[in-house]
DNA sequence: CTCATATATGAATACCTGTTCATATGTGGA
DNA sequence: TCCACATATGAACAGGTATTCATATATGAG
């Protein structure tokens, strides 16, 4: 995980000639807090490949152990453990044990929806 | 734009052991095609950058030049165009010319939605 | 036409990401 | 205890990304 932080030079409003004041400082006054922008971006940067939204997407409706995901996926339980291990990062999967095994489910409602209006969008 | 493609290996259901069958015939059916998944993870490529977000959040709320943009995000001209282009290219953003200007605003209301719900999701 | 301004873009470089391979951990059964 | 199985993880390589710099395009003013 490692979104590159916004630089906030000094220079702010001093090398780029500003058109339109009133609504610049509109969109600053608007702008969330530094962290959450960033938080935010890692979230979406684990959400943007295929196989993880595929993952995302059988958990969706379900409960999964690892190596079911793998065969719904298609790809070995090594790289399923490693994207889930970024979706667990950023809580958007979590899981409980039951002996060996390990069954993930969607960390909140909040995910699924983001996965709904993100279709939506690509389907419009 | 490159996210890399599902591999749909034809060793699908093989190579890994299947511990809940329903389960995974289930979440089979309810995956979205390859390429709405392909296309899904760019947006959300797209939208995983902090400077991007600062774009799409100023956007929210008007329309802006690309100057005021850079003044908002604080970054060089020549970088929020390319971060543009990119927005463009996925839809998130369109323009209208005026002039020498060029004015951006969100593309639909879905955008708006991802990223009111993602940082619900950060802030929760 | 010529110049200044607003925006767009190609190339290059430094950095980040996904998968694989090898291996570690941890649990249950014999 | 010893082995098989389910999962996790570190290292490494191939390929993708963000910013900068230089420059192109396009519009309006004079």
């Amino acid at each position: 995980m490692a979104s590159q932080t916004i630089s906030r030079r000094s220079s702010a409003l001093c090398d780029v000639h500003v058109v339109h004041e009133d609504a610049v400082h509109g969109a600053l006054r608007d702008q969330p807090d530094t962290e959450s922008l960033t938080y935010l971006a890692d979230t979406f940067q684990v959400l943007a490949n295929p196989t993880r939204l595929q993952i995302v997407q059988a958990l969706a409706g379900r409960e999964l152990c690892v190596c079911d995901l793998a065969a719904v996926v298609d790809s070995s339980q090594s790289a399923v453990s490693h994207h889930l291990r970024q979706l667990r990062q950023m809580r958007i999967v979590r899981y409980r044990k039951e002996g060996r095994m390990a069954y993930y489910r969607l960390d909140d409602e909040h995910i699924a929806a983001l996965v709904r209006i993100g279709l939506d969008h690509v389907c419009e």
